[in-house]
DNA sequence: TGTTTGACTTGGACAAAGTCCATTGTAGGA
DNA sequence: TCCTACAATGGACTTTGTCCAAGTCAAACA
C-alpha cells in the first residue's frame, strides 16, 4: 500500500475502493494532475467513480496537508502529492510542463519586517516560469 | 493621462472609451482586482462597456506585459497594473487580502543549474501567504 | 457472521469564470 | 468627410468546480 492511503487510513479515513483509486493515481515525482485528469485515469480501474467523489476526495486530501493545490496558470488546479517535501515548482510558459525543484536558500526569510504590513506570514509558494528543453527545441 | 494609457498608446493601440475606462479603473497601488471587479467599476463610467471587451481589453494589456496577472487563490484571476515594478504578493489566507511586497534577495539565483532540467528560466513569481492585522484581530 | 449506522458515493442540477463568434460600431488615416 | 480595418457587443457555449437528496457500504459490535 501507498505512503499516502497508510497515513489516511492513519488519520481514522473510512477505506473506499474510490479513495484507493484516488489515491493510487497521486503515487510518484513530479506528479501535477488536474482534478478531471485524476478523474480519468480513476475511472481505467473502477469505471463507476463519479466526479464528485474525486473532487472531494481530492479536497479532503488537501485538508489534512497530505496533498498540495498548485496552480500554475489559468486553469483547472492541480494536485501534488509530496506534500512532506517542501518543494517549488518549475513551469514551462510554453507547454505547461511543471518539475518539483527545491532553491537554495529560504524565501521566507528574504521578506524583511518592513514589508510584512502587521501580517504573520507563515508560508511562501515560488513559481519559476520559462521555457523547457522541448520546446526550445521544437521553437 | 494615466501612464499605463501612455504607454499603451505608444505601442499603436486604438484608444477608445471603452479601454480608457479599463485603464483608468486600474490605476494605483496595491491594485489587485478581478476581470468582474474591474467591468463593475467600468460599468460605472461607461454602463453601455461589454464583459467580453473588458476580457479582451485585460488580456491584450496582459500581452504586452503592461498588466500581470495574479492567481493568488482558487477563484478568478486578478489583474495587477504595476508590471514595471518588480515585486512579489502577500495575500491573507483568511480574506484573501493583497499586499505588493519587495523581498529582499533575488529567488531567481537561488535556482542552482541542477534543479533547472535544462528549462531556460526567465520569470519567478513569489506569493507569501499568511494572516492580515485586520484577521488576526478579529479572530 | 449478521446487523446496524453514519460516513461515503452518486449523478445531476447549478454556479462562476472565461471564451468564442457573428454582427454592429467607430478611430483615425487618406 | 469617407473608408476600412480594428474594436465592441451580447449571447451562446465551455470549463471547472460545488451542492444536494437519495442510495450504498465499511467497519464496529454483538
Amino acid at each position: 500500500m501507498s505512503d499516502l492511503l497508510e497515513r489516511l487510513r492513519g488519520r481514522g479515513w473510512r477505506m473506499t475502493a474510490q479513495r484507493r483509486v484516488v489515491a493510487e493515481v497521486l503515487e510518484g515525482d513530479h506528479v501535477h494532475l488536474t482534478a478531471d485528469e485524476v478523474h480519468a485515469r480513476a475511472v481505467d480501474r473502477l469505471p463507476e467513480i463519479s466526479r464528485a467523489t474525486v473532487y472531494n476526495t481530492l479536497g479532503e486530501m488537501v485538508s489534512l496537508g497530505e496533498v498540495i493545490e498548485v496552480s500554475t496558470d489559468r486553469r483547472a488546479k492541480r494536485y501534488d502529492p509530496n506534500a512532506h517535501r517542501p518543494h517549488h515548482h518549475l513551469v514551462c510558459a510554453r507547454c505547461g510542463a511543471i518539475r518539483d525543484v527545491h532553491p537554495s536558500g529560504n524565501p521566507l526569510a528574504d521578506l524583511p519586517d518592513d514589508e510584512r504590513f502587521g501580517f504573520t506570514v507563515s508560508d511562501v509558494e515560488v513559481t519559476y516560469r520559462g521555457i523547457c528543453p522541448n520546446c526550445s527545441a521544437t521553437a
